[in-house]
DNA sequence: ATAGCGTGTGCAAGCGGTTCCAGGAACTTT
DNA sequence: AAAGTTCCTGGAACCGCTTGCACACGCTAT
């Protein structure tokens, strides 16, 4: 910066005055241009180390996930927040602490935060890959920070989830209204927020159509392909089987459709299908296409970094909501009556 | 600092000293106690930026890639890089420049070097989500630099690319030791690095065992699912069909598998398939499961950061490539002889 | 007793910016 | 012509840390 102002022939402070406030820092436009000029002669360019401490801000957003390898959801989740990131002239740190079982995890996740908190983030997002409720690590509290596709058990840090029971209504909601009385729900029982909430939203929908629930059309399996193959099997033995189901996500889907591939059935005509997740390689490419509901990953990581760039925080740390919704392709028809058939 | 220094009764910079270099900074055991204890009572942590700052060093590592979102493949990738600046003591500074035929995409690219660089960045990785030959953005210079699944065009840079070549020739060997000699390849003319290596790598496989290359058994497509399902009819269709079926991915192999559906033939008992990137939520889900190639993403991101952090960059930049494993599922099978029909 | 030595500690200079404040130059106003 | 403004510019402190250097201390050797 010295240099540039040498070249320029002004001070050095006129130079980091032009280039933070060109408006109104009372310099003349002739002088700005020599200065400019000058900048691009040396190759100059800001040191943001510099000015963050001065500034006591780094415009550095810390991004920290359980495991960002084994879901393609991470993809989504970290875009967005990035995206907010950027637009806002901020940049991400990105840690990821492991495996949820992993067993150092909790180790691992505060010697993260602590990583961050060193190199003095304006803010952090703990980013969760499957929807879970936690404690969070208390050297959160020395910043700002929001929880990402997860909850604090006590609310006490905003956070951001999808609407795993608005969504689960939907994708119920939309079956009974193609016709389907008989509706089965394909879910798994993995410690995730999502499956007793999912379980909810499909007993809802049920209860709005004034259908009864049926304990017989829940099926609880690993959530894979194989697992879902492998639960569906139970339904589809039923003598009165569903017409239509409803799976915890798009791999126990694609189990369905093996399944009923293995039955010689059809899908839509003798079983219409609805998957959640939105996961483009399986959902669009099943033939035929299924119906599913989008998880809004991309939206949520994106609302997390732009709430952590709020100039005022709310005084309660808001508890985020998002939508889900639902992708319509080929996997629902209207309930095949005995008469049509 | 000051703080701690005063509530353990020496000056700043013993503090500095101790944490710094314990061993050898020539302070006394019971002092250091006294500083550590003093550093858990105020709650003392470094300030890394001022660190930094006076070290020229960040201990940061910025990664720039084209588009993390639409590919699985990123998630590996940054894993990789992710663990090995982890395993150093660094971390990585993400930015996300967007599709690869996104108009701005240059612009975009430049702006998160010049964003990297003004943070002081200890060195860039490059990341291209296909394999891809470039010419570097010449900010690139002003540090270290590597290219991750992409290499410049004039080699001026290290890089870190898949054996396209290998895996062609490894999967179509593959293919020909199960007895089959009518091999098919159904590939893809995107732009990208690969297609032409791995057309050579199967030509050369085949060269290698003496079998004629016919073009006839080369099908062109889009590298989808949909796109490989209608290309691969063509060969198909031939009078003299293929045995076996070499696929440019694993959601081309998906589409094969639909298209064998359709005909009412049977994998692999008509057809022996390998596809080509170890997609998990495909290849091992498929029925039967696919034989594939795993393309190194993990391990080239790891290499990638780990080279950045040598101490002693060679003179000339490396060309690193890295091998595909073979993954053996249950999609090849011996040819079904005349004979044995 | 004085010089010489090793040891442990503190001072202070910078790293590269931002910004408050004072002061000089040019221009009005009386 | 002198005083008062306004406008622009430069000096310097500070952000929190690292580290070369010097100093003070207690000790042994002459």
């Amino acid at each position: 910066m010295h240099d540039v102002a040498r070249l320029a022939g002004v001070s050095q402070s006129s130079v980091s005055l032009v280039l933070n406030d060109p408006e109104n820092c009372g310099i003349p436009v002739a002088t700005q241009e020599r200065i400019h000029e000058a900048i691009r002669q040396v190759g100059y360019r800001t040191n943001r180390l510099a000015r963050a401490m001065r500034l006591h801000r780094t415009d550095t957003i810390g991004f920290v996930s359980d495991d960002v390898a084994t879901t393609p959801f991470a993809n989504e989740m970290i875009k967005g927040a990035q995206d907010a990131a950027w637009e806002a002239g901020r940049l991400l740190l990105i840690v990821n602490t492991g495996a949820v079982d992993h067993p150092e995890r909790a180790e691992l996740e505060s010697a993260a935060i602590d990583q961050l908190l060193e190199r003095q983030v304006d803010g952090i997002v703990l980013a969760a890959m499957f929807h879970r409720v936690l404690s969070p690590p208390p050297a959160l509290r020395e910043t700002r920070a929001v929880l990402l596709d997860a909850r604090a058990a006590d609310e006490s840090l905003p956070s951001v989830v999808p609407d795993e029971h608005g969504a689960a209504f939907a994708a119920t909601d939309h079956l009974i209204k193609y016709g389907h009385r008989r509706v089965g729900f394909v879910t798994t029982d993995y410690p995730s927020a999502a499956p007793p909430e999912r379980l909810q939203g499909y007993r809802d929908a049920l209860h709005a159509h004034s259908i009864a629930f049926d304990d017989d059309l829940v099926a609880i399996g690993v959530p894979t392909t194989s697992g879902g193959r492998a639960a569906v099997g139970d339904l589809l033995d039923l003598d009165d089987p569903p017409t239509g189901i409803f799976c915890y996500n798009d791999q126990t889907a694609m189990g369905v459709y093996q399944a009923v591939r293995d039955r010689g059935l059809r899908i839509p005509e003798d079983l219409s299908v609805v998957g959640f997740d939105d996961q483009q390689l399986i959902a669009a490419e099943l033939v035929p296409p299924l119906t599913t509901m989008a998880l809004p990953h991309y939206a949520m990581g994106h609302w997390a970094v732009s709430y952590l760039l709020n100039d005022h925080l709310p005084d309660e740390p808001v508890q985020m909501v998002l939508p889900c919704p639902l992708i319509e392709r080929a996997s629902v028809t209207q309930r095949q009556t005995a008469g049509s058939r």
